[in-house]
DNA sequence: CCGAATCTGTTTTTT
DNA sequence: ACAGATTCGG
């Protein structure tokens, strides 16, 4: 047992009391994941059974790393623990007790586009105005229901709910969701939420099967509880009942998916729940430096509702945070890239050990551009999934058809594509069809000679038999053989293969790396049943997790503040610091939305080891228009003490004043502490333009800057008016107005965005 | 039914 | 900015 000598009292207290519920409260870069890994490994070592223990987490990358580290103190048993995300266990589970709740055990599983793209079917089969009811928020709304556990009748049932709903203009909802749930059923699938609320039905209308898995998960543990909702939670809860041996751990100081449903009550309320329970606070950081530790500190005591805790960091004292302007999107690229450049000489660390972050993606982009322009190799995490290129998609949903031909969604995927003459309007025939029959679009398709005329009914035949083909071929070969065939066949490949453009030639490519995929997993020894069937069943949850392949490369790491959760990184940046932004405007009607947005911004902060720079810009584009930014109030909750101001202050400039005095008064005294030499990013050089014939013919290659590139005090030129001085800047982005004095014209006053001026160097 | 032109919302985050 | 959906002329 010797790893438990290299454990702090209350790791090793956390780890070695392994009966009744306990609860692990750990703070940011406290050792979480080794204390969850030991305690597995100590039970198995104490002699618990791998095959009675559960251990929940949230991401496939948080069990897969779990499993990895579990496997080397323990060896190969590690491989007999249920451990992995809460969808891909249940999915497991419902797969094997599919038809006690009435569905067939190779039930698809719709992903978020399929389930947005079944409502808006439905949303136009019902003819509601798609403006109201969008998809987006009626996918929310059911969401939620599921997620706390309402089912659709329930629903239409609840006075509560249905007042809700009709205050908000939308009385149809519950209606909706009905249909919604129905057609779902009818398809043989289910979505992310069902996965979960299905287990709950399972488990409820079921005593046997849930005393079976009571008696199988003698030991469960749940990673980042903080996280959980009502649905898991009352999984959780149900699964514990009978031995109690229920570990749950995490921070309330990182929830930061309520807007999926988390319930951050599940964690402050745990001692409710199990008054006997044993609480282990994990309040020591090994990560940071104490300067970052207390910045996150002081950030966090913002918020009101929190378990107490007092983490701190014996580490060494660190740099202080540095916090630098910019005055655009892509200026405070360049900055965030330049200094990556001069710490990674002057440091001698390596680009793998910087990170930058931003509340979105779209921000990436700007990042993108200075990071390429100084050569810096990076590389971006999250975005979109392998699996969620259409190209992808789309061969996944001939599959899912092959296995499933009632998936509505697969059918009306890939019915016309490749083009077969199968447009909407057959469709639209099919559907209806299937809905007045009350069969599915399949049967309508098998016998389409009942249900429509003309030449259609061929070809939707020749649909069904290639479909049919696939089928009978699946059972003869393995899961490669049987995908490849139906790459070929459906003429997906060929399609691709035709189109020579780039993104052409990367769909090509991606639907390649697709297939090499299944050949690995048709290549596996360790698994008995090698088709292709057996691949699909986990296909859609699966995420971008698998492109650790260049885990080693030296590359900086661009993603948002959720995706670096339980990352750390020597030096960190977190862009865009703005109003708006981060915290995100959708977070500003309340405080319980602000509240997670500052613990996102917590997250941010603590996932820096060494050196943490924060960045702001006072404009950038979003939505396609230049906007202007005021910094993020996140910023002044900063005590000033741990803060270094990097003024990036232009010469003489009347640009951005508003935003810069407000600043001034919180950090005055700072500015005095840490002279820095101004670090101007565009050298104004003054140039005397003395003779100008009176028609000016505009510098070849005459391109206009920017509105917000402009300073006072600039030179520029003119098309028609040709050189002249900046004077006077006023009005706020994008309407500024600008004063210029041309020779020999005098003052001209000139609206920045309609004025094409360009900057002299 | 098809492709081009036009319109639209989207920027929170993930299984 | 940009992709996806919708619309419209062939």
């Amino acid at each position: 047992m010797d790893y438990l000598a290299g454990l702090n009292p209350q790791q090793r207290a956390a780890v070695e009391n392994t009966q009744g519920p306990v609860m692990i409260v750990a703070g940011a870069g406290s050792g979480k994941t080794r204390v969850i890994t030991y305690r597995v490994a100590h039970l198995i070592e104490k002699g618990v059974d791998a095959f009675n223990i559960l251990v929940l987490t949230f991401t496939n990358k948080a069990s897969k790393d779990m499993r990895e580290r579990i496997s080397k103190v323990i060896g190969n048993e590690a491989k007999n623990i249920w451990m992995g995300t809460f969808h891909s266990v249940f999915a497991k589970i419902l797969r094997v007790e599919a038809e006690k709740i009435g569905y067939p055990s190779n039930f698809t599983i719709y992903d978020t586009d399929d389930s947005k793209s079944l409502i808006r079917t439905i949303l136009r089969e019902m003819q509601l105005d798609d403006k109201l009811y969008a998809a987006n928020v009626v996918y929310n709304r059911i969401s939620s229901a599921k997620n706390n556990l309402v089912s659709a009748s329930e629903y239409l049932e609840n006075d509560q709910i249905q007042a809700e709903d009709a205050g908000n203009k939308r009385p149809l909802l519950g209606l909706i969701y009905d249909t919604y749930a129905k057609r779902c059923y009818k398809a043989g699938a289910m979505d992310f939420d069902d996965l979960l609320f299905k287990t709950n039905v399972l488990l409820k209308n079921h005593p046997d099967v849930l005393n079976k898995y009571q008696h199988k998960f003698k030991y469960l543990m749940v990673d980042e509880y903080q996280d959980t909702n009502f649905s898991q939670y009352t999984i959780v809860k149900k699964l514990a009942a009978a031995n109690q041996n229920i570990c749950v751990v995490g921070d309330d100081a990182q929830s930061i998916y309520a807007f999926r449903g988390a319930n951050i009550q599940n964690i402050l309320n745990f001692e409710r729940d199990y008054p006997d329970l044993k609480v282990y606070k994990l309040e020591q950081n090994y990560r940071s430096t104490q300067n970052i530790v207390e910045v996150a500190n002081s950030i966090i005591a913002n918020n009101k509702n929190q378990l107490e805790k007092n983490v701190f960091s014996a580490n060494e004292k660190g740099d202080r945070i540095k916090v630098s302007r910019a005055f655009s999107d892509n200026e405070e690229g360049k900055l965030v890239a330049e200094a990556i450049v001069q710490d990674r000489l002057n440091a001698g660390i390596s680009y793998k050990d910087f990170a930058i972050l931003y509340r979105t993606n779209a921000q990436s982009r700007a990042m993108e551009e200075a990071l390429r322009k100084l050569n810096v190799p990076y590389k971006i995490y999250g975005g979109l999934s392998f699996y969620q290129r259409k190209e992808i998609k789309d061969l996944i949903a001939y599959f899912r058809l092959t296995f499933n031909p009632a998936d509505e969604e697969a059918i009306k995927r890939v019915i016309n594509y490749p083009r077969r003459g199968l447009g909407d309007t057959t469709l639209e025939k099919i559907s209806v069809a299937a809905d007045k029959n009350d069969i599915t679009m399949w049967q309508v398709i098998c016998n389409a000679h009942q249900y429509v005329d003309g030449r259609i009914p061929n070809q939707l035949n020749d649909f069904a038999v290639m479909i049919q083909s696939f089928a009978a071929e699946s059972k003869k070969l393995d899961a490669y053989e049987t995908a490849l065939y139906i790459a070929q066949h459906s003429g997906i490949l060929k399609e691709l293969h035709t189109d020579d453009s780039v993104e052409g030639r990367s769909r090509y490519e991606n639907i390649q790396e697709l297939l090499n995929g299944i050949k690995e997993f048709a290549e596996r020894e360790d698994i008995e049943d090698r088709s292709l069937a057996i691949f699909m069943q986990d296909i859609a949850l699966l995420t971008n997790d698998d492109k650790d392949k260049d885990k080693d490369a030296d590359t900086v790491s661009l993603m948002t503040v959720h995706s670096a959760k339980g990352l750390e990184f020597k030096n960190v940046f977190i862009v865009g610091l703005e109003e708006n932004l981060f915290p995100s405007q959708m977070s500003l009607t309340s405080r319980v939305d602000l509240e997670e947005e500052r613990r996102l911004f917590y997250v941010a902060i603590t996932r820096a080891e060494k050196k943490l720079t924060i960045t702001y810009s006072t404009s950038r584009y979003r939505w396609g228009t230049l906007t202007s930014c005021e910094p993020s109030r996140f910023i002044n909750e900063i005590n000033p003490s741990y803060l270094e101001l990097e003024v990036v202050k232009p010469a003489k400039s009347s640009f951005g004043e508003n935003s810069f005095d407000s600043e001034r008064k919180t950090w005055t005294q700072q500015r005095e502490l840490s002279p820095k030499p101004t670090t101007s990013t565009t050298t104004i050089r003054p140039k005397t333009t003395s003779i100008l014939p009176k028609a000016h013919v505009p510098t070849a290659g005459f391109a206009p800057n920017a509105v917000n590139e402009f300073q006072n005090g600039m030179d520029v030129e003119h098309e028609k008016f040709g050189f002249g001085k900046i004077v006077n800047l006023e009005g706020t982005l994008p309407d500024v107005k600008a004063t210029v004095f041309f020779q020999g014209l005098g003052n001209k006053q000139l609206l920045l965005k309609f004025a094409k001026l360009r900057i002299v160097k």
